[in-house]
DNA sequence: TGAATTGTTCTACC
DNA sequence: TGGTAGAACAATTC
């Protein structure tokens, strides 16, 4: 389940790999047209054809390659992988695209789920629109946080899910974030303390820097390069710790659901306020 | 067999 | 009207 950790480490591994490649054609071998979403397969593949990758990037959890004209932009959804080499011949019905390069090299696109999705656009104001702030970047600081929390007066964990609010996070990362600040997930986000503000404000940051740090979390469908998987998962404190002792208190995590998502929480140490 | 899974988008509501 | 909450959707597994 790729978020943002998992997003930047496959870009951080293929960056080298794919900058300065042109595209010779793009394939979609299994046929699965639903993988091109802003315009038909046919005009997609001509739009890129033979254009240079001239830099690989993330921007919330999308991948990001700009071209000598336009941009590409991919999302893995739940189990996308996007990887340099095939995978064993059973996996071929997976794969929603190959990229082949001018030089003979590929990229594969694999996704059992077939969530994922690729863009093609002469611009990305389109993305900038939909995506909020990134959680890394200088803007996202202790002022913002604390302004844009009051204004809104939402429950915590649907707001820091919210892409248009925050770029980046999922499921995994604001389980832990949270458990990591003693806030519960059904708290109102203006009704949040100044001091927990901090602790969330520094929580997030230490959560997605620790998690790149250790390539991300391979919960079930995550995997990179020649299918290295992620160390974070050995550093998670709630996700799917259900009915273990939480590390701080020794009460049991338990599940619940919030907003429709499976969520883990300590209600012990997480405090709910409203 | 249907519930569970996730991120995004659509729709309905106040 | 704008912002928010919840349903729907994509496909697959067990």
């Amino acid at each position: 389940m790729p978020e943002l950790p998992e997003v930047q480490t496959v870009v951080n591994y293929l960056a080298p790999i794919v900058q300065g490649k042109i595209i010779h054609s793009i394939d979609s071998p299994n046929h699965y047209d639903k993988v091109f979403e802003n315009r038909s397969a046919a005009d997609f593949k001509k739009a890129v054809q033979g254009l240079e990758i001239t830099r690989l990037w993330r921007r919330g959890k999308y991948i990001i390659f700009d071209l000598y004209e336009g941009y590409l932009a991919l999302h893995l959804r739940m189990t996308g992988k996007l990887l340099p080499n095939p995978l064993h011949e059973k996996y071929t019905k997976h794969l929603s695209l190959c990229f082949d390069f001018s030089d003979q090299t590929k990229l594969y696109f694999y996704d059992y789920r077939k969530f994922g999705r690729i863009y093609f656009s002469s611009t990305l104001e389109w993305l900038e629109e939909k995506l909020g702030i990134e959680p890394l970047s200088k803007g996202f600081n202790l002022s913002w946080l604390t302004q844009s929390l009051a204004q809104r007066k939402r429950m915590m964990k649907p707001l820091l899910l919210d892409q248009s609010f925050i770029a980046g996070l999922g499921n995994i990362y604001v389980d832990e974030i949270l458990w990591k600040s003693n806030i519960h997930p059904q708290s109102m986000s203006d009704k949040i303390t100044k001091k927990k503000l901090l602790r969330l404000y520094n929580s997030v940051q230490t959560t997605l820097l620790d998690a790149i740090a250790y390539n991300g979390t391979t919960f079930i469908n995550f995997s990179f390069g020649n299918n290295r998987t992620g160390e974070f998962k050995e550093k998670l404190n709630v996700f799917g710790k259900q009915g273990q002792p939480c590390l701080n208190c020794g009460e049991k995590i338990q599940k619940i659901r919030v907003g429709q998502r499976g969520t883990h929480i300590c209600n012990h140490c997480q405090k709910l306020h409203m």
